[in-house]
DNA sequence: CTCTTATGTTACAAAAAAGGTACTACGTAC
DNA sequence: GTACGTAGTACCTTTTTTGTAACATAAGAG
């Protein structure tokens, strides 16, 4: 634990500086539906109307711009089936799977602490 | 971890609903310098303006009011000397120092997934 | 042809977060 | 009585994020 903050341990990570790692990774997954969307995906893969679903509080826009950010931080995985109508469908990344255990942390911490 | 799945476990935190606890964990350390602020304050106890130089990027302004917040939330402890000029010291409280593994966490993932 | 379906995109509006600058308070030292 | 120093607050602007509504596509069914 302590190796961790031996100095100011700055990061940057697509042309962005972060202070400390922890920035980075809140950038990564601190969008409004990120958290939630690694979570269910971590269930099962889901196509683009399952997700639609589950998150039937926002739109196809916000759904479609939070994939594609997970996307390209290669958090997630977008499978395009060649069909009409079309069928995409995603699922975590090996990469993806490693933040779960953080999530659930998170998950944890906010059950205990947070009334 | 299996358990914290099960249902869709929603939950509601100063007024507002958040799917799962992680986006109400987001929500009281996802702002921008909130995380750096903690894990500052994690060292050790620092008056305001040893903070304004760690945040040289941040003004008077911002640093109070992320201060504010996580006071609210109860995991910074503010103790103000009736002196002149002012002295104010900030520190963690017990439940503050609870969500530090996690940032630490968050802090290995980075350097470990992100490049 | 026209309608349906799934997965988008685009242009625009609204709301939320962050930032900037100036002003305050008040004991002390000069 | 004027300037100093810390820790603010008030007001306003800019930037970023989120939301809304309309349009796009193209195979297959009728």
């Amino acid at each position: 634990m302590q190796e961790n903050r031996e100095k100011e341990d700055r990061m940057v990570y697509r042309e962005k500086e972060y202070k400390c790692g922890i920035d980075a990774t809140l950038a990564v997954v601190g969008g409004k539906w990120k958290a939630s969307i690694l979570w269910h995906l971590s269930q099962r893969t889901m196509r683009f109307s399952d997700l639609q679903r589950q998150f039937s509080g926002t739109t196809r826009k916000m759904l479609t711009q939070q994939l594609r950010e997970l996307e390209t931080d290669g958090l997630v995985h977008r499978e395009v089936y060649p069909q009409v109508p079309p069928k995409v469908e995603y699922s975590l990344t090996a990469k993806g799977t490693t933040i779960i255990p953080i999530l659930d942390q998170m998950c944890a911490w906010a059950k205990e602490y947070l009334q």
